[in-house]
RNA sequence: GCUGUUGUAGCUCAGUCGGUAGAGCACUUCCUUGGUAAGGAAGAGGUUCGGCAGUUCAAUCCUGCUCAACAGCUCCA
């Protein structure tokens, strides 16, 4: 690979490139602190990291003084050599060097597998590779943070210092990456919640975010959105309780399997739960009666809030919370029309993305290794009737072995936002367990009693996170039918106030959201005002537009859109918030 | 939960090598009636610097514990 020319949009090319860089960061450390032992230093999917062990805890600076002594073996331009040794040897040349990690690495390699080195000037690292030719191929690189990692992943193990960073080919290059950087965290909805004022998390309630009046109409448009949409097709709205008696999530398996995410509490001396699902409470609502096999199949949707003990460290914004609605649905069916069921969801999840502009990937996740309910022939039985599903419409889908829920399999919806991240949201899991273990029946046509297969899904997955996902998708620039101010009436003078409440009241009349600044300030400065607000049209209003009945507007996506009339634009937007566009 | 960093006015931040704190924005009042990203002036605003202890004549600044946020790990909608 040495004479080509580098080619950066080629993966293997681009990880040898980062994980030499990785070499030279491990190099440069070693220089600085020799007795620091080196534990593993791959390429990741925007750079590297190599994880260390250290006394000394690195900071910022010392990430400044460590790239500088990168960029002096990057200069120095020492050849990275191959080699091989055996067994016994390698445990020796790594003993010596004190690298106890490497050891620990090599006992644990296969009997027949070859064991590499590679070499840059007087350093040398077990390696598989493959690297670049030389140190000076390396050209821009850049230490981006250094955090905790543990040792092989293991949260029981000792945590090691992990330095982040990435390289490219050029500075122009980086210089990019680094503005892409910068764009995600100036669309980071935690900004963006704070500046539109659309939800908070105090002190108080660590992972508890409290939604503001203005976020809390773009939860209502969601949700009214959701209930419109599943009316539709044939779903029926029940809520059940936050708090239930423990007894229930020992039927349901939650307490062995899941107890130690939840919240438990006491009432007159019995033991209760907080939900952190809403299966159990499903369970009971289609347990109130008998059911026969012509009501199938029936699809009981929930706006259902849970609560889950996450660790303080997972929490994240509205991403990571301690409490979310989910946008829950459980379908009870025949086992002859589970495929269709299935098919039914994925394709209301697909007209769903493709609303918001999102694309997605499916992710079919599989049986625990350990914490799962059920035997091995249903389990088997519910993967296949996923799998088959996704292959009769045609679609692609990867698999992800062992991350299923522990009552069942299922697909993972995961949507790719407007800056290339994924987000994990929607899913459907197929359950042969919860029905059993609560006993469900229904009468089949030959009289006799038989048991329904269950469907757990969401769509957005939860309305919080949804709602943080889109502020970063539109970089909080909602569109119309979301957007907690859908126009902004800004007046030249006061002279021109009482047509711009006219206007106003107008608009309020076919339920659109409007505010008037009527403020006694200049044009411009309440201009900047509403574009901080993202608002989705700023009208402007002055002796023109009062003489022609007009408005001249700005659309916070389109810019200057030139003047309209009011009842044109009233039509307009009564319009594209129908169609949601 | 773990490792590291941070915590000062509603917001964004400065500051004190220990002697009881400041800026800009926002807010209030006045002047200004101004056409596409900040017009001017004055004023008010911190139970005093996340909380609790300790060291000290004296702590926002030092020490310990604790809470929260941030980055990452682990985990996950």
């Amino acid at each position: 690979m040495a004479k080509e020319k580098f080619d950066f949009t080629n993966e293997e090319m681009r990880n040898a490139y980062r994980h030499t860089t990785s070499h030279i960061l491990a190099q440069a450390v070693k220089n600085l602190w020799p007795e620091a032992k080196l534990a593993i230093g791959p390429a990741i999917e925007n750079g590297f990291y190599y994880d260390i062990d250290l006394e000394h805890k690195f900071t910022d600076d010392d990430l400044k003084k460590i790239e500088k002594e990168m960029k002096k073996i990057m200069k120095a331009g020492l050849p990275l050599e191959r080699f091989e040794l055996p067994r016994e040897e390698a445990l020796k040349l790594m003993a010596e060097k004190n690298e106890d990690y490497k050891v620990e690495l090599i006992n644990d390699l296969p009997e027949d597998e070859v064991i590499s080195f590679y070499k840059q000037g007087d350093f040398v690292d077990l390696c598989a590779g493959p690297h670049v030719e030389k140190t000076s191929v390396i050209k821009a690189v850049k230490l981006t943070s250094v955090a905790g990692a543990y040792w092989r992943g293991d949260s029981n193990n000792k945590m090691l210092q992990r330095i982040y960073g990435t390289s490219f080919p050029s500075q122009e290059e980086l210089d990019q990456y680094l503005a892409k950087i910068e764009e995600a965290k100036k669309r980071d909805h935690r900004k963006i919640g704070k500046e539109m004022d659309l939800f908070a998390i105090y002190e108080e309630g660590p992972g508890f975010p409290f939604f503001l009046p203005k976020g809390m109409i773009i939860r209502n448009e969601l949700e009214k959105f959701w209930r419109e949409e599943h009316k539709k097709r044939g779903y029926e709205e029940i809520k059940t309780p936050l708090i239930l008696n423990e007894q229930l999530w020992h039927t349901s398996g939650h307490w062995d399997n899941y107890k130690d995410n939840m919240y438990f509490t006491k009432i007159d001396d019995e033991d209760y739960a907080i939900k952190p699902m809403n299966c159990p409470g499903a369970m009971l609502v289609y347990k109130r009666k008998m059911h026969s096999y012509r009501d199938f199949p029936i699809r009981m949707g929930e706006l259902g809030q849970v609560h889950r003990h996450e660790l303080s460290g997972a929490l994240h914004g509205l991403m990571r919370v301690r409490t979310f609605t989910q946008d829950d649905a459980h379908i009870l069916m025949l086992p002859e029309q589970i495929k269709d069921e299935i098919k039914g969801v994925i394709d209301f999840i697909d007209y769903v993305y493709s609303l918001f502009g999102f694309k997605y990937h499916i992710e079919l996740s599989t049986r625990p290794e350990e914490k799962y309910i059920g035997t091995l022939d249903l389990w088997e039985k519910a993967t296949d009737a996923l799998r088959e599903a996704v292959e009769e419409k045609g679609m692609d889908y990867i698999v992800n072995e062992g991350d299923g829920a522990f009552y069942g399999p299922k697909l993972d919806f995961h949507l790719e936002d407007s800056i290339g991240r994924t987000w994990q949201c929607g899913t459907i899991q197929l359950d042969y367990m919860m029905p059993e273990r609560f006993n469900l029946e229904y009468i089949g046509k030959d009289g006799e009693k038989h048991r329904p297969v269950m469907i757990h899904r969401v769509l957005f997955g939860s309305i919080e996170r949804f709602i943080g996902i889109l502020t970063e998708h539109y970089a909080g620039k909602f569109p119309l039918w979301l957007a907690p101010v859908q126009v902004k009436l800004l007046t030249v003078t006061d002279k021109f106030v009482p047509y711009a409440k006219e206007v106003a009241e107008k608009l309020e009349a076919v339920g659109i959201r409007v505010e008037v600044d009527d403020r006694n300030e200049k044009i411009g400065y309440k201009l900047r005002e509403a574009r901080n607000e993202r608002v989705t049209y700023i009208a402007v209003i002055g002796e023109r537009e009062v003489e022609a009945n007009t408005l001249s507007l700005r659309h916070n996506v389109q810019g200057d859109i030139g003047e309209m009339g009011v009842e044109e634009f009233k039509a307009k937007l009564v319009e594209d918030i129908e169609n949601k566009a």
